[in-house]
DNA sequence: TATTGTTATACTCTATAACTATA
DNA sequence: TATAGTTATAGAGTATAACAATA
Protein backbone atom coordinates (compact mmCIF):
# COMPACT_ATOMS: atom_id res chain seq x y z
CA UNK A 1 0.00 0.00 0.00
CA UNK A 2 1.25 3.57 -0.69
CA UNK A 3 1.66 6.21 1.26
CA UNK A 4 2.51 5.16 4.49
CA UNK A 5 5.98 6.66 5.02
CA UNK A 6 4.65 9.78 7.23
CA UNK A 7 1.78 10.33 9.40
CA UNK A 8 1.13 13.89 9.81
CA UNK A 9 -2.29 13.33 9.23
CA UNK A 10 -5.21 10.84 9.99
CA UNK A 11 -5.23 9.66 6.50
CA UNK A 12 -1.75 8.39 6.66
CA UNK A 13 -2.87 6.83 9.82
CA UNK A 14 -5.29 5.26 8.36
CA UNK A 15 -3.45 3.80 5.74
CA UNK A 16 -0.52 2.87 8.02
CA UNK A 17 -3.57 0.40 9.69
CA UNK A 18 -4.70 -0.99 7.17
CA UNK A 19 -1.68 -1.66 5.41
CA UNK A 20 -0.33 -3.72 8.99
CA UNK A 21 -3.54 -5.61 8.85
CA UNK A 22 -2.84 -6.25 4.76
CA UNK A 23 0.23 -7.61 5.69
CA UNK A 24 -0.55 -9.87 8.29
CA UNK A 25 -3.11 -11.62 6.87
CA UNK A 26 -0.97 -11.97 3.22
CA UNK A 27 1.25 -13.83 5.71
CA UNK A 28 -1.53 -16.11 7.14
CA UNK A 29 -2.54 -16.86 3.64
CA UNK A 30 0.94 -17.51 2.40
CA UNK A 31 1.16 -20.08 5.58
CA UNK A 32 -2.30 -21.82 4.06
CA UNK A 33 -0.79 -22.04 0.42
CA UNK A 34 -3.77 -19.80 -0.63
CA UNK A 35 -3.77 -16.08 -2.45
CA UNK A 36 -5.64 -13.28 -1.74
CA UNK A 37 -7.62 -13.34 -5.33
CA UNK A 38 -8.58 -16.84 -4.83
CA UNK A 39 -9.37 -16.17 -1.00
CA UNK A 40 -11.68 -13.47 -2.03
CA UNK A 41 -13.56 -15.46 -4.32
CA UNK A 42 -13.89 -18.10 -1.52
CA UNK A 43 -15.49 -15.03 0.77
CA UNK A 44 -17.78 -14.60 -1.71
CA UNK A 45 -19.21 -18.29 -2.27
CA UNK A 46 -19.21 -17.95 1.75
CA UNK A 47 -20.68 -15.29 2.15
CA UNK A 48 -23.25 -15.22 -0.77
CA UNK A 49 -23.61 -18.97 -1.54
CA UNK A 50 -22.79 -20.98 -5.28
CA UNK A 51 -22.86 -17.95 -8.25
CA UNK A 52 -21.93 -18.46 -11.89
CA UNK A 53 -19.11 -17.07 -12.88
CA UNK A 54 -20.25 -13.97 -14.41
CA UNK A 55 -21.54 -13.42 -11.05
CA UNK A 56 -18.22 -13.56 -9.63
CA UNK A 57 -17.19 -11.55 -11.97
CA UNK A 58 -19.58 -8.94 -11.37
CA UNK A 59 -18.66 -9.38 -7.21
CA UNK A 60 -14.63 -9.42 -7.71
CA UNK A 61 -15.00 -6.63 -10.40
CA UNK A 62 -12.40 -8.53 -12.55
CA UNK A 63 -13.45 -9.70 -15.76
CA UNK A 64 -15.06 -13.50 -16.29
CA UNK A 65 -11.85 -14.68 -17.88
CA UNK A 66 -10.32 -13.80 -14.84
CA UNK A 67 -12.67 -16.07 -12.82
CA UNK A 68 -12.28 -18.97 -15.01
CA UNK A 69 -8.59 -18.90 -14.18
CA UNK A 70 -9.17 -18.19 -10.09
CA UNK A 71 -11.67 -21.20 -10.73
CA UNK A 72 -9.22 -23.47 -12.13
CA UNK A 73 -6.79 -22.42 -9.44
CA UNK A 74 -9.40 -22.86 -6.53
CA UNK A 75 -10.38 -26.13 -8.50
CA UNK A 76 -6.92 -27.96 -8.58
CA UNK A 77 -6.55 -27.52 -4.57
CA UNK A 78 -10.05 -28.66 -3.69
CA UNK A 79 -11.29 -25.75 -2.71
CA UNK A 80 -13.96 -24.84 -4.65
CA UNK A 81 -15.70 -26.68 -8.01
CA UNK A 82 -17.77 -26.60 -10.94
CA UNK A 83 -21.29 -27.97 -10.89
CA UNK A 84 -23.88 -27.85 -13.71
CA UNK A 85 -26.16 -25.24 -13.37
CA UNK A 86 -29.82 -26.23 -12.68
CA UNK A 87 -31.28 -24.63 -14.76
CA UNK A 88 -29.02 -22.82 -18.05
CA UNK A 89 -27.06 -25.22 -19.46
CA UNK A 90 -24.15 -22.70 -20.46
CA UNK A 91 -23.26 -21.59 -17.14
CA UNK A 92 -21.66 -23.21 -14.46
CA UNK A 93 -22.55 -22.89 -10.82
CA UNK A 94 -19.54 -22.86 -8.58
CA UNK A 95 -18.94 -24.33 -4.90
CA UNK A 96 -16.98 -24.11 -2.26
CA UNK A 97 -15.87 -28.20 -0.96
CA UNK A 98 -16.21 -29.42 2.51
CA UNK A 99 -12.27 -28.73 2.20
CA UNK A 100 -12.87 -24.58 1.05
CA UNK A 101 -15.79 -24.38 3.48
CA UNK A 102 -13.81 -25.18 6.62
CA UNK A 103 -11.16 -22.99 5.63
CA UNK A 104 -13.74 -20.10 5.19
CA UNK A 105 -15.36 -21.01 8.67
CA UNK A 106 -11.34 -20.84 10.47
CA UNK A 107 -11.07 -17.59 8.82
CA UNK A 108 -14.31 -16.08 9.34
CA UNK A 109 -14.19 -16.77 13.17
CA UNK A 110 -10.63 -15.49 13.03
CA UNK A 111 -11.78 -11.97 11.51
CA UNK A 112 -14.40 -12.00 14.20
CA UNK A 113 -12.28 -12.65 16.64
CA UNK A 114 -9.55 -9.88 15.25
CA UNK A 115 -12.11 -7.37 15.68
CA UNK A 116 -12.82 -7.92 19.31
CA UNK A 117 -9.42 -7.53 20.16
CA UNK A 118 -8.39 -4.66 18.17
CA UNK A 119 -10.53 -2.87 20.60
CA UNK A 120 -9.21 -4.40 23.36
CA UNK A 121 -8.68 -1.29 26.46
CA UNK A 122 -10.63 1.17 24.44
CA UNK A 123 -13.50 2.44 26.27
CA UNK A 124 -16.92 2.08 25.21
CA UNK A 125 -17.40 6.24 24.33
CA UNK A 126 -14.10 6.13 22.67
CA UNK A 127 -15.11 3.39 20.08
CA UNK A 128 -18.45 4.91 19.48
CA UNK A 129 -16.82 8.51 18.71
CA UNK A 130 -14.21 6.25 16.96
CA UNK A 131 -16.78 4.77 14.54
CA UNK A 132 -18.53 7.76 14.20
CA UNK A 133 -15.03 9.61 12.94
CA UNK A 134 -14.69 6.44 10.63
CA UNK A 135 -18.38 6.53 8.80
CA UNK A 136 -18.15 10.38 8.49
CA UNK A 137 -14.97 9.84 6.87
CA UNK A 138 -16.16 7.63 4.42
CA UNK A 139 -19.02 9.72 3.42
CA UNK A 140 -16.88 12.62 2.99
CA UNK A 141 -14.51 10.16 0.71
CA UNK A 142 -17.59 9.09 -1.53
CA UNK A 143 -18.96 12.38 -2.07
CA UNK A 144 -15.46 13.47 -3.10
CA UNK A 145 -15.38 11.10 -5.50
CA UNK A 146 -18.49 11.76 -6.76
CA UNK A 147 -17.71 15.05 -7.44
CA UNK A 148 -14.54 14.56 -8.82
CA UNK A 149 -16.36 11.70 -11.40
CA UNK A 150 -18.61 14.94 -12.19
CA UNK A 151 -16.42 17.16 -13.01
CA UNK A 152 -14.31 14.69 -15.44
CA UNK A 153 -17.46 13.52 -17.26
CA UNK A 154 -17.73 17.32 -18.05
CA UNK B 1 -9.29 -6.13 0.01
CA UNK B 2 -10.90 -9.07 1.31
CA UNK B 3 -13.52 -8.40 4.32
CA UNK B 4 -15.21 -5.65 3.51
CA UNK B 5 -19.18 -7.29 3.13
CA UNK B 6 -20.73 -7.08 5.89
CA UNK B 7 -19.80 -4.21 8.50
CA UNK B 8 -20.92 -5.50 11.78
CA UNK B 9 -17.63 -4.42 13.48
CA UNK B 10 -14.93 -1.74 13.70
CA UNK B 11 -12.63 -3.60 11.24
CA UNK B 12 -15.00 -4.03 8.09
CA UNK B 13 -15.32 -0.33 8.51
CA UNK B 14 -11.79 0.09 8.23
CA UNK B 15 -11.34 -2.39 5.49
CA UNK B 16 -14.18 -0.62 3.65
CA UNK B 17 -12.80 2.80 3.90
CA UNK B 18 -9.40 1.75 2.76
CA UNK B 19 -10.87 -0.11 0.26
CA UNK B 20 -12.76 2.58 -1.42
CA UNK B 21 -9.51 4.65 -0.89
CA UNK B 22 -7.06 1.91 -2.84
CA UNK B 23 -9.88 1.57 -5.75
CA UNK B 24 -9.68 5.34 -6.12
CA UNK B 25 -6.17 5.66 -5.83
CA UNK B 26 -5.44 2.77 -8.92
CA UNK B 27 -8.62 4.79 -10.71
CA UNK B 28 -6.14 7.62 -11.10
CA UNK B 29 -2.71 6.08 -11.53
CA UNK B 30 -4.18 4.24 -14.68
CA UNK B 31 -5.72 7.27 -15.87
CA UNK B 32 -1.47 8.50 -15.64
CA UNK B 33 -0.53 5.61 -17.30
CA UNK B 34 1.38 4.61 -13.96
CA UNK B 35 1.20 1.45 -11.81
CA UNK B 36 0.70 0.89 -7.66
CA UNK B 37 3.91 -0.87 -7.59
CA UNK B 38 5.97 1.55 -10.09
CA UNK B 39 4.32 4.71 -8.10
CA UNK B 40 5.50 3.31 -4.78
CA UNK B 41 9.18 2.94 -5.84
CA UNK B 42 8.48 6.60 -6.99
CA UNK B 43 7.24 7.48 -3.55
CA UNK B 44 10.17 6.13 -1.85
CA UNK B 45 12.32 8.22 -3.87
CA UNK B 46 10.53 11.29 -3.56
CA UNK B 47 10.54 11.05 0.02
CA UNK B 48 14.05 9.62 0.61
CA UNK B 49 15.49 11.10 -2.34
CA UNK B 50 17.94 8.91 -4.42
CA UNK B 51 18.89 5.24 -3.45
CA UNK B 52 20.32 1.85 -4.67
CA UNK B 53 18.29 -0.86 -6.18
CA UNK B 54 18.99 -2.51 -3.01
CA UNK B 55 17.72 0.11 -0.72
CA UNK B 56 14.75 0.23 -3.12
CA UNK B 57 14.26 -3.38 -2.24
CA UNK B 58 14.43 -3.12 1.51
CA UNK B 59 12.08 -0.45 1.49
CA UNK B 60 9.41 -1.53 -0.39
CA UNK B 61 9.96 -5.19 0.90
CA UNK B 62 10.62 -7.34 -2.38
CA UNK B 63 13.44 -8.53 -3.97
CA UNK B 64 16.42 -6.89 -5.72
CA UNK B 65 15.39 -8.55 -8.99
CA UNK B 66 11.67 -7.20 -8.91
CA UNK B 67 13.32 -3.53 -8.34
CA UNK B 68 15.46 -4.18 -11.32
CA UNK B 69 11.94 -4.71 -13.39
CA UNK B 70 10.05 -1.96 -11.68
CA UNK B 71 12.99 0.50 -12.57
CA UNK B 72 13.62 -0.83 -16.28
CA UNK B 73 9.62 0.18 -16.26
CA UNK B 74 10.01 3.58 -14.48
CA UNK B 75 13.17 4.72 -17.82
CA UNK B 76 11.22 3.13 -20.19
CA UNK B 77 8.35 5.81 -19.35
CA UNK B 78 10.99 8.73 -18.45
CA UNK B 79 9.77 8.77 -14.50
CA UNK B 80 13.12 7.72 -13.26
CA UNK B 81 16.33 7.02 -14.42
CA UNK B 82 19.33 5.08 -13.45
CA UNK B 83 23.08 7.18 -12.60
CA UNK B 84 26.29 5.26 -12.19
CA UNK B 85 27.08 5.30 -7.91
CA UNK B 86 29.55 7.93 -6.89
CA UNK B 87 31.81 5.92 -4.84
CA UNK B 88 30.60 2.03 -5.77
CA UNK B 89 30.95 0.97 -9.11
CA UNK B 90 28.85 -2.08 -8.92
CA UNK B 91 25.84 -0.33 -7.80
CA UNK B 92 23.39 2.26 -9.41
CA UNK B 93 21.61 5.63 -8.01
CA UNK B 94 18.51 5.75 -8.86
CA UNK B 95 16.80 8.85 -9.10
CA UNK B 96 13.81 10.55 -10.04
CA UNK B 97 13.45 12.39 -13.58
CA UNK B 98 12.36 16.03 -13.85
CA UNK B 99 8.94 14.44 -15.05
CA UNK B 100 9.17 11.74 -12.19
CA UNK B 101 9.31 14.47 -9.73
CA UNK B 102 6.60 16.91 -10.91
CA UNK B 103 4.22 13.82 -11.08
CA UNK B 104 5.38 13.05 -7.43
CA UNK B 105 4.81 16.41 -6.56
CA UNK B 106 0.92 16.85 -7.70
CA UNK B 107 0.53 13.39 -6.31
CA UNK B 108 2.17 14.21 -2.86
CA UNK B 109 0.05 17.73 -3.14
CA UNK B 110 -2.78 15.69 -3.99
CA UNK B 111 -2.76 13.33 -1.05
CA UNK B 112 -2.26 16.01 1.49
CA UNK B 113 -5.50 17.61 0.53
CA UNK B 114 -7.47 14.66 0.81
CA UNK B 115 -6.16 14.22 4.30
CA UNK B 116 -7.92 17.67 4.93
CA UNK B 117 -11.03 16.94 2.74
CA UNK B 118 -11.69 13.83 4.60
CA UNK B 119 -12.29 15.46 7.21
CA UNK B 120 -14.82 17.98 6.39
CA UNK B 121 -17.59 18.56 8.54
CA UNK B 122 -15.73 17.20 11.22
CA UNK B 123 -15.18 18.62 14.78
CA UNK B 124 -12.16 18.93 16.84
CA UNK B 125 -13.20 16.88 19.98
CA UNK B 126 -14.29 13.93 17.19
CA UNK B 127 -11.38 14.36 14.96
CA UNK B 128 -8.85 13.97 18.12
CA UNK B 129 -10.68 10.91 19.10
CA UNK B 130 -11.04 8.93 16.06
CA UNK B 131 -7.40 9.37 15.90
CA UNK B 132 -6.69 8.26 19.26
CA UNK B 133 -9.29 5.15 18.49
CA UNK B 134 -7.02 4.52 15.20
CA UNK B 135 -3.88 4.48 17.25
CA UNK B 136 -5.04 2.21 19.92
CA UNK B 137 -6.26 -0.14 17.40
CA UNK B 138 -3.19 -0.07 15.28
CA UNK B 139 -1.15 -0.81 19.44
CA UNK B 140 -3.32 -4.13 19.93
CA UNK B 141 -2.84 -4.58 16.24
CA UNK B 142 0.98 -4.70 16.64
CA UNK B 143 1.08 -6.54 20.19
CA UNK B 144 -1.46 -9.08 18.62
CA UNK B 145 1.02 -9.61 15.62
CA UNK B 146 3.52 -9.78 18.06
CA UNK B 147 2.28 -12.40 20.20
CA UNK B 148 1.13 -14.55 17.59
CA UNK B 149 4.53 -14.99 15.83
CA UNK B 150 5.68 -15.35 19.51
CA UNK B 151 3.52 -18.60 19.44
CA UNK B 152 4.12 -19.61 16.74
CA UNK B 153 7.69 -19.74 16.66
CA UNK B 154 7.82 -21.79 20.13
C1' DT C 1 -29.08 -11.75 -31.34
C1' DA C 2 -27.34 -11.92 -26.56
C1' DT C 3 -25.08 -14.42 -22.89
C1' DT C 4 -21.72 -17.87 -20.61
C1' DG C 5 -17.55 -19.52 -20.50
C1' DT C 6 -13.24 -20.81 -22.82
C1' DT C 7 -8.97 -20.55 -25.87
C1' DA C 8 -5.30 -17.42 -27.40
C1' DT C 9 -2.26 -13.84 -26.33
C1' DA C 10 0.07 -10.37 -23.62
C1' DC C 11 1.60 -7.38 -19.71
C1' DT C 12 2.75 -6.58 -14.75
C1' DC C 13 4.27 -8.11 -10.33
C1' DT C 14 6.45 -11.36 -7.92
C1' DA C 15 9.92 -15.21 -6.66
C1' DT C 16 14.29 -18.35 -6.84
C1' DA C 17 18.64 -19.55 -8.85
C1' DA C 18 22.74 -18.85 -11.41
C1' DC C 19 25.88 -15.53 -13.14
C1' DT C 20 29.02 -11.11 -13.76
C1' DA C 21 31.38 -7.31 -12.06
C1' DT C 22 33.11 -5.10 -8.27
C1' DA C 23 34.32 -4.54 -3.26
C1' DT D 1 34.44 -14.09 0.22
C1' DA D 2 30.55 -10.88 0.08
C1' DT D 3 27.67 -7.57 -2.32
C1' DA D 4 25.03 -5.15 -6.42
C1' DG D 5 22.68 -6.01 -10.17
C1' DT D 6 21.31 -8.84 -14.22
C1' DT D 7 19.86 -12.94 -17.09
C1' DA D 8 16.92 -17.04 -17.02
C1' DT D 9 12.84 -19.10 -15.73
C1' DA D 10 8.36 -19.58 -13.60
C1' DG D 11 3.75 -18.66 -11.45
C1' DA D 12 -0.18 -15.64 -10.29
C1' DG D 13 -3.27 -11.92 -11.47
C1' DT D 14 -5.01 -9.12 -14.79
C1' DA D 15 -6.75 -7.54 -19.56
C1' DT D 16 -8.70 -7.75 -24.60
C1' DA D 17 -10.30 -10.32 -28.50
C1' DA D 18 -12.13 -14.20 -30.92
C1' DC D 19 -14.81 -18.28 -30.52
C1' DA D 20 -18.21 -22.20 -29.11
C1' DA D 21 -22.36 -23.57 -26.98
C1' DT D 22 -26.62 -22.28 -25.40
C1' DA D 23 -30.51 -19.02 -24.46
Amino acid sequence: MLFTMSESNILDLLLSVTHTLQADQDRELDRRGLTTARTHLMWVLFHGGPATQVQLAEALAVTPRNVTALVDGLEATDLARREPHPTDRRAVHVHLTERGLSIMETMNAEHTALGSDLLAGLDEATVATTIRGLEAIRANLERLIAEHEAARAE
